[in-house]
RNA sequence: GGGCGAUUAGCUCAGUUGGUUAGAGCGUCUCUCUUACACAGAGAAGGUCGGAGGUUCGAGUCCUCCAUCGCCCA
C-alpha cells in the first residue's frame, strides 16, 4: 500500500471536511464576482429569511438549488452573484420579542416605543448571525459582503421613495375599508395573511319583530339565520332577496332589533341569496364584507362593536367589555329567554385566521392606508405574458396570472411598532398631510412645526417587494444596480408566489421599469413521512444543521436535490438522507482507489487522436462521460436539477465505479499505467460535474487530485473550469461493443449465482460467437477478471462447446456454456432455458406484429422501423441458439 | 363554487416535445468481509402505469368523463 492510501480516511467524514473547506474558500474570497461590463452576469437574490428565526427545510431546499445554479454558472465562467439577505419580519420578530419582555412580566407599553424598538433592534443584533452561520453549514456560496437586512439604511429608504412615487401617482391612499384585524397580534393583516378553514359551528334563527307604523311592535316577525348572534348588536338593516316573494310585501317597514330594541329597515338587495336560511340577512357592515357593500348601496352607518382586543365595545350596551366569544353564548341565551331564538341548526362554514397566532380573525371597517393594485398588475401580467418572465414549472403562470386578474387593493398599514414607519405626517395646525421621504420639520402648507408621524409601520412584504432592486442599492444608480439588474432567477416555494413574486414583479416594473428576473423557479414543500407539512406543534420538524450533523451536508443538499420533481411537494426521511451520505462515501472511496493507483505521478490527459489503441472500456467510458456531460448541461439549463443529480448518480455509481473502475484492476495489477488517465479524467469531470450539487466532498477529493493533473487549470474546484463535451471521444460502435462484453458477463455471473459457485472461485468457460468474437477476444482480460472465469474458450460454434453437465445462456450476439463438474442438474437446464425462450419468443411476436402492420412501416420514422427491424434480428437468433441447445438437451 | 396537482414495484418517487422489453432509491430474498468502499460487491424477485372511453401506425405520456386524496383562490 503506498503512502497516499494511508492518508485518506477509509470512510468520508463531512464533519473533518466541511469547516475549513468553507473557510478555504471564503479566504479565496471565490464568492465575490468581478464585473466584467462586456459580459452578462449571472444573478440570484437571495429570499431573506426572518431575522429571529432558524432555517428549516424549506430554507435549506431553496439554499441547496440557488446554490447549485450559482456554483455552476461560476464555474461557467459568468460573472455570478449570489446575494443573501435577513427580513424584519414586522409581527413575528415584534411577538418574538414581547414574548421575551412577558416572561420579564413587562409589556411593550411599559417600555414605550423607542424603548421598546431599541430592545428589538438588540435582538436582532444578537440573533442576525445564526443564519448566515446555518447558510455556511450548508455550503451556500453567497457574497457576504453583500448582505443586506430590510431594515438597513438602503432599503428603509428604498421603501420610502416607492411609498412616496405611489402617493403622488395616486396608488396609494387612506381609507375606511372593511380589514381583517387580528385581535391578538391588534393589527391589521392583508388578505393573504389570513387562512381559511373549514369548521364546524352554528347557524341560529333569530326573530327579529316587526314594527307598525306608529313603532310599536306587532306579533310578526321575520326570521334571519346568522353564525354570529353577537353582531346583532351592530346591525343595521335586515335584507331580503327581491326574488324571494314572500317577504315582498314587508320591504320598506322596520323591525325591532333583538335585545337592543333599536328599530332597523327592511331592504332588498341582490346581494341576498334567497337559498340561504330563511332568504333574509341581518347586515352588520361594520363586521361583514358582503354587509359593507350593501350598507354602502343602501347608506346604512357601518357600526363596530367588537375592539381591538376582540372585547365587545359601548357599541354593544349590556353586553359591553365582554369577549366576542363569550358574547355570543349570552346573547343567545338571552335571545331563547325572550323567545326569539327559532332554532339552531349545525354548520360547517369557513373561517378566517390570523396565519401567525391562529386567532379567529375580526373583519371589522378601519381607517387604513391601501395600495391600488389593478393598475400595478397590469404589467406584471404582461410580462409574464409576453414571456419576459418565465414561470417554471408552467402551471405556476396560471395560477399567476388567476391572482393578478382579480387581484384587491391590499391594506399595508400594520398597528406594530417594528417595521418601516409609514412616511405620512400629520399637521396638529391645519391638518394638512404630508408625505416625504426625508424627515419634514414644518407643515408644507402652514409651515407650522407640529408634525406628527403616522403611528403604523408597513407591511413586511412591502419591503420585501422591493427586494430585487433595493438589495442592490436603489434608488441610488449604483454599479451593481447597473450591472447586476435585472437579476437572472428568482427560485423560492410555490407558497409565496403571491405573498411576494407577484408583488416583487409589480414594484420592479413600476420602479425600475423593468421586470426583475428573468426566471421564476418555484420548487415544493417539504414534508414528513406521512406527507403532513412539518410544524413545530407536531413536533414533526427536521432540523437541517442537525441532519448535517449527523449526514453530511451534501448528503442533505444531494437529497433535497433530488427527492423530488420541481414544484412538487416530497417526502424527506432519514432512509433518504443514508442514501445522500452514501453517495459521498462512494465519491470518496472511488477517488481515494484512482488517488491510491496513480501514486506521484503527474497526468497527461488521454489523447482522442490514439483512441483507436485504446482498450474497449477505456473507449467506452470516455464516450459514455460525454454523452453525460451533454445530459447534464441540457438538464440543468432546463432547470432539471434532480435529474442532473440522477444521471451524474448513475453514471459515477452504476458506469464508472462498478463497470470501469473494475474492469481497470486487472492492468493496474499487472503494472500497466495505461488507465491512469482515463480514470483521472473521468473523475476529474464527474467532480467538476458534481460539485454544485455536493460541493463538499468534491472539492476535497478534488485538492487531492489536482497536483496529479497536468491540466488542473484552477487552485480550487469551486472556480475550475465546467466541462464541455467533447465530440472526438464519442464512439456509438465503442458504446455497442462493451454492451456485448457486459452481457457476456452477467450471463457468466447470473450462472455462478444460479448454481451457487462459491464467489472467488474461478471456473471455466466457454463463450461462442461468430460475429462479436473479435470484440470479446479483445476483452478476454476483462472477461476473466470480471467474471471470474479461467480458463475462457473463445469459439465460433457453440457445437464446440461440453453438451452434457453445462449451464448455457443464450445472447443475441453470443452464447455462454459452463461446465459445471459435480452439478449436473439437467431439469434445472431445460427450465433455465425454456424461461429465456419463453421470453425471446415473446419478444420476437411482439416485434413481428408490429412489423407485419402495413401502417407502421408507411407512417412511422424509418428510423423506428429499422430500429425494430434490428430487434427482431436479435430476438431470432437468440430463438435459433435457444432451439438448439433445448434440442441438444433431450 | 372556480382552478391546480397527485394516483406508476412493498414504501418514497422519477419518467418535458408520444417511439426499445416502464426506471431509481429504500425495503425483500440468496451469496460474499475478492487489497476503493459492508455507508460495499454480485445475483434475484417484484408493476395489466387509479378506472372507462377516445385520438394515433404507436399512449404512463395527448383528449373526454369518472373515482379517491391533497392544495390554492373565492
Amino acid at each position: 500500500m503506498t503512502k497516499g492510501t494511508e492518508e485518506i480516511p477509509k470512510a468520508y467524514d463531512p464533519s473533518k471536511v466541511e469547516g475549513p473547506l468553507y473557510q478555504f474558500w471564503l479566504d479565496g474570497g471565490y464568492f465575490v464576482p468581478r464585473i466584467e461590463p462586456d459580459v452578462q452576469p449571472f444573478c440570484i437574490i437571495m429570499p431573506p429569511p426572518n431575522v429571529t428565526g432558524e432555517l428549516h427545510l424549506g430554507h435549506a431546499l431553496t439554499a441547496t438549488t440557488e446554490d447549485c445554479l450559482i456554483r455552476w454558472h461560476r464555474m461557467r465562467g459568468d460573472p455570478t452573484l449570489w446575494l443573501p439577505g435577513v427580513d424584519h419580519a414586522g409581527i413575528a420578530t415584534q411577538n418574538v420579542v414581547e414574548r421575551e419582555l412577558a416572561s420579564e412580566g413587562i409589556s411593550r407599553h411599559d417600555l414605550g416605543r423607542e424603548k421598546f424598538v431599541e430592545r428589538v433592534w438588540q435582538w436582532v443584533h444578537k440573533y442576525r448571525g445564526v443564519i448566515s452561520r446555518q447558510h455556511m453549514r450548508l455550503g451556500a456560496s453567497c457574497d457576504w459582503g453583500r448582505e443586506v437586512f430590510t431594515m438597513d439604511e438602503g432599503p428603509q429608504r428604498a421603501v420610502r421613495t416607492t411609498f412616496v412615487n405611489l402617493y403622488r401617482d395616486g396608488l396609494i391612499y387612506r381609507g375606511e375599508r372593511m380589514i381583517n384585524w387580528c385581535p391578538r397580534c391588534q393589527t391589521a393583516l392583508s388578505d393573504l395573511e389570513v387562512e381559511h378553514r373549514e369548521q364546524s359551528a352554528k347557524l341560529w334563527y333569530v326573530r327579529y319583530p316587526l314594527l307598525d307604523d306608529a313603532g310599536n311592535v306587532t306579533d310578526e316577525y321575520i326570521v334571519v339565520a346568522t353564525t354570529r348572534p353577537e353582531t346583532i348588536v351592530a346591525d343595521v338593516a335586515v335584507a331580503v332577496s327581491p326574488r324571494a316573494e314572500r317577504w315582498q310585501k314587508i320591504v320598506g317597514r322596520k323591525a325591532s332589533l333583538p335585545v337592543i330594541e333599536r328599530p332597523i329597515p327592511i331592504i332588498a338587495d341582490d346581494a341576498v341569496d334567497p337559498e340561504f336560511g330563511t332568504g333574509a340577512l341581518k347586515i352588520t357592515p361594520g363586521h361583514d364584507i358582503v354587509d359593507f357593500e350593501i350598507g354602502e348601496r343602501h347608506g346604512l352607518p357601518a357600526i363596530v362593536a367588537v375592539g381591538p382586543d376582540g372585547t365587545m365595545n359601548e357599541e354593544a350596551g349590556p353586553y359591553r367589555g365582554m369577549d366576542r366569544f363569550q358574547c355570543r353564548e349570552v346573547i343567545v341565551a338571552d335571545l331563547e329567554r325572550l323567545g326569539l331564538l327559532e332554532r339552531t341548526e349545525d354548520y360547517h362554514h369557513s373561517i378566517g385566521r390570523c396565519d401567525r397566532c391562529d386567532t379567529i380573525v375580526e373583519p371589522i371597517v378601519s381607517e387604513q392606508w391601501f395600495v391600488r393594485m389593478e393598475p400595478l398588475a397590469r404589467p406584471a401580467i404582461k410580462a409574464v405574458e409576453d414571456g419576459r418572465i418565465q414561470i417554471i414549472p408552467r402551471r405556476f403562470a396560471r395560477v399567476y396570472m388567476n391572482w393578478m386578474e382579480n387581484i384587491r387593493d391590499w391594506c399595508v398599514s400594520r398597528q406594530l411598532w417594528w417595521g418601516h414607519r409609514i412616511p405620512v405626517w400629520y399637521c396638529g395646525d391645519c391638518g394638512e398631510v404630508t408625505v416625504a421621504i426625508d424627515d419634514p420639520s414644518a407643515c408644507e402648507k402652514c409651515g407650522s412645526g407640529k408634525l406628527e408621524q403616522d403611528p403604523d409601520v408597513l407591511d413586511t412584504w412591502f419591503s420585501s417587494a422591493l427586494w430585487p432592486h433595493s438589495t442592490l442599492g436603489w434608488p441610488e444608480e449604483t454599479d451593481d444596480l447597473r450591472y447586476f439588474y435585472p437579476t437572472s432567477v428568482l427560485e423560492t416555494g410555490y407558497d409565496i408566489l403571491f405573498f411576494w413574486v407577484a408583488r416583487m414583479i409589480m414594484t420592479g416594473l413600476y420602479n425600475t421599469g423593468e421586470a426583475p428576473f428573468r426566471h421564476v423557479y418555484l420548487h415544493g414543500l417539504i414534508r414528513d413521512r406521512e406527507g403532513r407539512k412539518m410544524s413545530k406543534s407536531l413536533g414533526n420538524v427536521v432540523d437541517p444543521i442537525e441532519a448535517i450533523d449527523r449526514y453530511g451536508s451534501d448528503a442533505l443538499r444531494f437529497t433535497l436535490a433530488t427527492g423530488g420533481a420541481p414544484g412538487n411537494d416530497f417526502r424527506l426521511t432519514d432512509e433518504r438522507l443514508e442514501g445522500g451520505r452514501n453517495f459521498a462515501n462512494k465519491i470518496w472511496n472511488a477517488a481515494r482507489f484512482v488517488i491510491q493507483s496513480i501514486g506521484d505521478q503527474r497526468l497527461q490527459p488521454p489523447d482522442p487522436k490514439r483512441r483507436a489503441e485504446m482498450p474497449v472500456e477505456d473507449q467506452w467510458i470516455m464516450s459514455r462521460l460525454q454523452r453525460l456531460v451533454t445530459e447534464v448541461d441540457r438538464l440543468l439549463n432546463g432547470f432539471q436539477i434532480g435529474e442532473a443529480g440522477h444521471r451524474l448518480h448513475e453514471f459515477f455509481w452504476s458506469e464508472y465505479a462498478d463497470w470501469y473502475i473494475e474492469a481497470t484492476k486487472g492492468r493496474l495489477r499487472a503494472g500497466e499505467q495505461s488507465p491512469l488517465p482515463v480514470l483521472a479524467t473521468v473523475l476529474d469531470t464527474c467532480l467538476r460535474l458534481l460539485h454544485p450539487l455536493m460541493p463538499f466532498v468534491t472539492e476535497a477529493v478534488w485538492q487531492r487530485l489536482r497536483e496529479h493533473l497536468a491540466w488542473a487549470e484552477a487552485d480550487a474546484l469551486v472556480v475550475a473550469s465546467w466541462p464541455k463535451a467533447q465530440r472526438k471521444w464519442t464512439d456509438r460502435e465503442a458504446e455497442e461493443r462493451m454492451a456485448v462484453v457486459m452481457d457476456v458477463v452477467r450471463a457468466i455471473r447470473n450462472i455462478r449465482a444460479d448454481r451457487q459457485v462459491d464467489p472467488s472461485r474461478y471456473v471455466e468457460a466457454y463463450v461462442a460467437a461468430d460475429g462479436a468474437r473479435p470484440v470479446l477476444e479483445a476483452a478476454r482480460a476483462i472477461l476473466e477478471s470480471l467474471a471470474r472465469v479461467r480458463p475462457l474458450h473463445l469459439i465460433t460454434d457453440a457445437a464446440e462447446a461440453p453438451k452434457s453437465g453445462v449451464a448455457s445462456t443464450v445472447l443475441a450476439q453470443a452464447q455462454v456454456v459452463m461446465p459445471l463438474a459435480g452439478l449436473i442438474d439437467v431439469d434445472g437446464e431445460r427450465r433455465r432455458l425454456s424461461k429465456q425462450l419463453a421470453k425471446a419468443e415473446e419478444d420476437a411476436g411482439r416485434i413481428e406484429k408490429k412489423l407485419a402492420n402495413a401502417a407502421f412501416r408507411e407512417k412511422a420514422p424509418a428510423a423506428v422501423v429499422a430500429k425494430e427491424e434490428e430487434r427482431l434480428a436479435a430476438a431470432r437468433a437468440r430463438l435459433e441458439g435457444l432451439r438448439q441447445r433445448l434440442a441438444q438437451l433431450e
